[in-house]
RNA sequence: GGGCGGAUAGUUCAGCGGUAGAACACUUGCUUUACACGCAAGGGGUCGUAGGUUCGAACCCUGCUUCGCCCA
C-alpha cells in the first residue's frame, strides 16, 4: 500500500510571491539548472540571446525567455541532457554613454580621465548594475545553467575574439581602409548599416544655379537640386545621366562652385537618375556614399568639409566653427544673396538616425576596419538551403536570403573605450600592420619597436556573432562544444535576424565548420492592446517586474505562452495577464478540493468500477500528454497552452470535478470512493507536470502538497500517454450527456428557477435501445447532481404524459422536460418552442437544399452526405416532438 | 521600387475546404460545503471587397481596398 502525506490545508486563494521565491531558490541549491556531459543522454542545448547588460528585462525578453525555459524544462522532462546557457553582451556605445553620463553629473569627461581609467570605471559600473538583468530573469523562473553564465567582455570570450579577428584578418577577410561610413556625431563613433534607423522626415530640396564658366557659354548654368547645401562647398564635380538628351552638350565642360572659386567638371555617370529632381546631382565624395563610389570610379578628389562632431572644418571657409544646421542656414541664406538660389521646394525623405542616441547619423569618411562578408554569406545561405538549419516560421528563410544575398561588407571598427581593442599595431616607421593573438613588442615586418596599438575597439556585434561557440570555451577544446555545439535552437525576435542570427551563422560556419544552432524559432513583436509599438515615451511600456509582483511569474508567463501565435505581434495588456491569474486561482483551487477528498492513500484505479466521465477524464489526460508534448517538440507553445488552460477549466473543473463529488462524498459507496479518487490522482499527476514548464512555481508547490515532494516535479520525466486509460468513444458519448445537462439547466435558466434551489423532478423522453439512453442511464446520478433536481426520469417518447405543466426541449435523439407545475407562463413557453422549431427548420432547410443537388450526393463524400441525411431526419423528429408540446400547451 | 504579414463577435485573437469558436466586455440569475481570482444561462458575426476553382470556400487562386513591418 502506498501512502502519501498530503497537504490539506492549501490557502483558499493562491498567492504566488512566497511560493516562486521558495522554489527557485530551492531549485538552485539542488542544481537542476546545471547542464551535465552525459553521452548516454541526448544533448538539447540553447545558448541565450544575449541582453544588453545596461538594460533591464522588458515583456520583449520575457516572452523570449518564456519560450526559451518551456523548452528547456519540456526537454529535460523528456530526457535530454539540457544546456540553457545565459549571459550579457558588453553593449559598447550603450555602456559607454551610460556611464558619461554619470560621470558628467560630476562634470568629469571620459578624456579627463583618460582610456585606462575610464574603462576601469565602466568596469566598476557594471560589477554593481551589471547583474540587474540576470536577477529579473531569475525572478521570471529561467532555468539557466548560472554556473555558466557569460559576459562578451570577459576573459575567455575575449580570447576567441582576438582569435577570430587574426584568423580573418590573415585570410583577408578583414581590411582597413578609407571609406565612408555611418557616423553618430553624438557619439563620436562610426555604426554599422544595421544600426542606422531611417525614419522619413520633412526637408527642403533647394534649387541651386552652378554657372558654367566656359568662355562661350555667357549666362549659362546648370540646375542641380540638393537637400544638403552645406555640402556644396565640398562638391568636386556635377553629374548627369550619360545618355540625357538634356544635358549631353554640357558633359566635360566645367562650373565654378557656388560660395566657393573651385571650378569642377561635369562628367557622367550611370548613378544618376535623370528622372528624379533636375536629372543631374553634385558629387560630394567625402559626405554622401553614393558620391564616395562615384567619386573612386572618377578619380575625383574627397574634400571633408564636416568634422568628426559635425561642425564644419577649416576646408568650409567662412562656415568654419558651425554646426550643420547653422551652416545650412547660413549657406542658403548667401545663395539667395548671390541669386543662385533658384527656389525651394518641400520634401519628405528618409533620413539616417542613431539607433542607440537618435542623433541624425553622417556620411563620414575615415579610416575603418570591415569584415569582407560575401565568401562567409555564401557559406551561411547554403547551411539554410541543405536544411542544415531550419527557420521557424518557414518564411523568415526570405528574409534572410534577401539580406545575405546582398550584404555589403561589414564595418566593425568603432571610436569607443569600451569593448575589444582591434589587435592591430602599427609601425611608426615602416608602416607595416601587425595583427597578432599576443601583444607584440615589434614590428612583424621591420623589427621596429615604434608601434602603437589601434585605438578602436569592435562592434559589439562582433563578439556576440561568436556567441554559441565562445561561450562554451573556443577556442580551446572543451568537451562542452564536443557535446553541446551546434545547440539545438535560437530564440529570437526578427528585429534581430541580421543582428545576430545570421552573423553567427557565419561565424559559426568558418570557425566551427558547423552550424551554430539547428533550428531557429522567430518570434513577433508584443505591443500594447492597441497594437501600438511600447516605448518609454509613450508611456505604454509593460513592465514584467511588476506584472511578476502583481499577479506572479506563472501568470505572466502562462499569458505570454498562450499569446503566442506564429507569425503574428502579440497585443499584450494587464488585464490579460490577469486573465490567466484567476486560471492559477482555478488550479490551485482544484487541487485543493482534490486533496481535502483524497486519503493519504493512493488508490488503485479498478477499471470494472469506472463510470463514463471516469473514463472520459482519463481519456482526456492521456490525450493532453501526447498532445501538449507534440506541439511543444514543434514549438507551437502557444496551441499548448491554451489546449491545457481549456482542458483544466473546461474538462477537469467544469465537468470532472463536479462529477466526482456523488462518489467522493460516499453516496456511491465505498469501491467507487477509492476509485474515484485513484482517477483524481492520476489525473492531477499528469496534468500537472504538462503545465509544468509553463506555470513552474505553483506546479512544484501543489506537486509537493499532493505529497510527491521526494523528487522534484521538474525532475519528472514527461508522462506517458497510457494506453489502459484510452477509451474509444466516451469523449462523444460524453458529449451526449453534457448536451442533456445543458439543456436541463437551459430550462431551469428559462423558468427562473434559482440556481441553488433544489427540484423534484426532470424528464427525459428517449428511445430505451438507443445509445443515448444508455448513457444517460449509466450517469443519471451525475445528471441529477449537476442539475440539482432529486429525480431524473427516463421514459419512452410515447409515453402518457403523468407530469402536469412543464418546458421541454430537444437534442439530439432526447426530448427533455421539466415539470413546473402551475408557475408555467403558457404564452412565454409558446414563444420559445416557436422559436426553437424556427431555429431547427432553418438547419433542415440548409441541409435540405444541399442534398436536392444530385451533384452534391453525387460527389460529397459518403460520410458527409450521411451527416447532412441525418441532421435531416433526427431535425424532423425533433421538430414533431415540439410541435406535440406545442399544441398541448394551445389546448 | 522590392519583399513579408494582417483585415473573423464591441475589443483582442483562435480556426485555414463540410457552413464559425475562446478570452475580455455585455445581459440575466446566484453567499450551490474547491474557487465571487467563482458558478449557471444568454445576446452578439452575410469571416475587408470583387471575381475564380470546387458538389461545397472564413479557409485555395487572382485582382482591388486598407493597415502594419522589413529592405532599397
Amino acid at each position: 500500500m502506498t501512502t502519501k502525506t498530503r497537504n490539506r490545508n492549501l490557502e483558499k486563494n493562491y498567492s504566488p510571491d512566497s511560493i516562486e521565491q521558495k522554489w527557485y531558490a530551492k531549485w538552485l541549491e539542488n542544481g537542476l539548472f546545471d547542464a551535465e556531459i552525459n553521452t548516454n543522454k541526448e544533448a538539447f542545448s540553447i545558448v541565450i540571446p544575449p541582453p544588453n547588460v545596461t538594460g533591464s528585462l522588458h515583456v520583449g525578453h520575457a516572452f523570449d525567455h518564456t519560450f526559451q525555459d518551456i523548452m528547456c524544462r519540456t526537454k529535460r522532462m523528456e530526457g535530454y541532457s539540457v544546456l540553457w546557457l545565459p549571459g550579457t553582451d558588453h553593449a559598447g556605445i550603450a555602456t559607454q554613454n551610460v556611464v558619461e553620463k554619470d560621470l558628467a553629473k560630476k562634470g568629469i569627461s571620459r578624456y579627463d580621465l583618460g582610456r585606462e581609467e575610464f574603462v576601469k570605471k565602466v568596469w566598476e559600473w557594471k560589477k554593481i548594475y551589471g547583474s540587474r538583468i540576470i536577477e529579473q530573469m531569475k525572478r521570471l523562473g529561467n532555468s539557466c545553467d548560472w554556473r555558466r553564465e557569460r559576459f562578451t567582455l570577459d576573459e575567455g570570450l575575449s580570447k576567441a575574439v582576438r582569435a577570430v579577428f587574426v584568423r580573418l584578418y590573415n585570410k583577408g577577410l578583414i581590411y582597413r581602409g578609407k571609406y565612408i561610413v555611418n557616423w553618430c556625431p553624438r557619439c563620436a563613433t562610426a555604426i554599422s548599416d544595421l544600426e542606422v534607423e531611417y525614419e522619413e522626415s520633412q526637408g527642403n530640396f533647394y534649387y541651386v544655379k552652378y554657372l558654367l564658366v566656359e568662355k562661350d557659354a555667357g549666362e549659362e548654368f546648370i540646375q542641380v537640386a540638393t537637400t544638403r547645401p552645406e555640402t556644396i562647398i565640398g562638391d568636386v564635380a556635377i553629374a548627369v545621366h550619360p545618355r540625357s538628351e538634356k544635358y549631353k552638350h554640357l558633359i566635360g565642360k566645367h562650373v565654378r562652385v557656388p560660395l566657393t572659386d573651385r571650378i569642377i567638371p561635369i562628367i557622367e555617370d550611370n548613378m544618376v537618375d535623370p528622372e528624379f529632381g533636375t536629372g543631374c546631382v553634385k558629387i560630394t565624395p567625402a559626405h554622401d556614399p553614393n558620391d564616395f563610389l562615384v567619386g573612386l570610379n572618377h578619380n575625383l578628389e574627397q574634400i571633408q568639409v564636416i568634422d568628426a562632431k559635425g561642425i564644419m572644418n577649416e576646408n568650409a571657409g567662412k562656415y568654419k566653427g558651425m554646426t550643420i544646421e547653422q551652416a545650412r542656414k547660413e549657406s542658403v541664406k548667401d545663395l539667395e544673396e548671390l541669386g543662385l538660389l533658384i527656389k525651394t521646394e518641400k520634401i519628405t525623405h528618409s533620413v539616417g538616425h542613431c539607433q542607440r542616441c537618435g542623433t541624425t547619423v553622417e556620411p563620414y569618411l575615415s579610416e575603418q576596419w570591415f569584415v569582407k562578408t560575401k565568401p562567409l554569406a555564401e557559406r551561411g545561405v547554403q547551411a539554410v538551403k541543405d536544411g542544415r538549419i531550419k527557420w521557424v516560421p518557414e518564411q523568415w528563410e526570405k528574409t534572410y536570403f534577401n539580406w545575405m544575398e546582398n550584404i555589403r561588407d561589414w564595418c566593425i571598427s568603432r571610436q569607443l573605450w569600451w569593448g575589444h581593442r582591434i589587435p592591430a599595431w602599427e609601425c611608426k616607421d615602416c608602416g607595416h600592420i601587425t595583427v597578432a593573438e599576443v601583444d607584440p613588442t615589434e614590428c612583424e615586418h621591420c623589427h621596429s619597436k615604434n608601434i602603437e596599438q589601434e585605438s578602436d575597439v569592435l562592434d559589439t556585434w562582433f563578439s556576440s556573432a561568436l556567441w554559441p561557440f565562445s561561450t562554451m570555451g573556443w577556442p580551446e577544446d572543451k568537451p562542452e562544444l564536443k557535446y553541446f555545439y551546434p545547440t539545438s535552437l535560437m530564440v529570437t525576435g526578427f528585429d534581430i535576424i541580421f543582428f545576430w542570427v545570421a552573423r553567427m551563422i557565419m561565424m559559426g560556419l568558418e570557425f566551427m565548420d558547423d552550424v551554430p544552432f539547428r533550428d531557429v524559432y522567430i518570434h513577433s513583436l508584443i505591443r500594447d492592446e492597441h497594437g501600438k509599438k511600447m516605448s518609454k515615451t509613450k508611456g505604454n511600456v509593460i513592465d514584467p517586474l511588476i506584472m511578476i509582483e502583481k499577479y506572479g511569474a506563472d501568470a505572466l508567463r502562462m499569458t505570454l505562452a498562450a499569446l503566442s501565435v506564429q507569425g503574428r505581434d502579440i497585443l499584450l495588456s494587464s488585464t490579460r495577464i490577469e486573465t490567466y491569474r484567476f486560471f492559477m486561482n482555478k488550479l490551485w483551487n482544484a487541487a485543493r478540493f482534490a486533496l481535502m477528498n483524497l486519503d493519504d492513500e493512493v488508490h488503485a484505479i479498478d477499471i470494472n468500477q469506472l463510470h463514463l466521465h471516469d473514463k472520459f477524464i482519463l481519456t482526456r489526460t492521456q490525450e493532453m500528454a501526447k498532445k501538449t508534448r507534440e506541439l511543444i517538440d514543434s514549438y507551437d507553445i502557444g496551441t499548448a497552452a491554451r489546449g491545457l488552460y481549456d482542458f483544466v477549466w473546461g474538462d477537469v473543473c467544469d465537468w470532472y470535478l463536479e462529477m466526482s463529488k456523488p462518489a467522493l462524498k460516499g453516496d456511491e459507496g465505498e469501491e467507487r470512493r477509492k476509485t474515484t479518487a485513484g482517477v483524481l490522482e492520476e489525473v492531477f499527476k499528469t496534468t500537472l507536470p504538462l503545465l509544468h514548464p509553463f506555470i513552474p512555481f505553483v506546479t512544484e508547490e501543489l506537486w509537493a502538497a499532493f505529497g510527491y515532494g521526494d523528487e522534484f516535479i521538474m525532475r519528472t520525466p514527461w508522462p506517458e500517454a497510457k494506453n489502459e486509460y484510452i477509451f474509444a468513444g466516451v469523449v462523444d458519448e460524453m458529449r451526449t450527456l453534457q448536451d442533456s445537462v445543458r439543456t436541463l439547466r437551459n430550462l431551469r435558466a428559462e423558468a427562473h428557477v434559482a440556481p441553488q434551489q433544489w427540484l423534484n423532478k426532470a424528464v427525459i423522453r428517449v428511445n430505451s435501445e438507443s445509445q443515448s439512453a444508455k448513457i444517460l442511464r449509466a450517469s443519471l446520478n451525475q445528471i441529477s447532481n449537476l442539475c440539482r433536481v432529486r429525480n431524473v426520469i427516463l421514459e419512452e417518447p410515447a409515453t402518457e404524459w403523468l407530469y402536469g405543466a412543464s418546458l421541454s426541449s430537444v437534442t439530439g435523439d432526447c426530448e427533455v422536460k421539466l415539470p413546473v407545475g402551475d408557475v408555467l407562463d403558457v404564452g412565454k413557453e409558446i414563444a420559445r418552442l416557436e422559436n426553437e422549431i424556427a431555429t431547427i427548420e432553418k438547419t433542415i432547410a440548409a441541409s435540405q437544399a444541399r442534398l436536392d443537388k444530385a451533384d452534391f450526393v453525387a460527389r460529397a463524400p459518403a460520410e458527409v452526405v450521411e451527416k447532412e441525411r441525418n441532421k435531416v431526419s433526427e431535425g424532423q423528429a425533433q421538430i414533431e416532438r415540439l410541435k406535440a408540446n406545442l399544441e398541448s400547451l394551445s389546448r
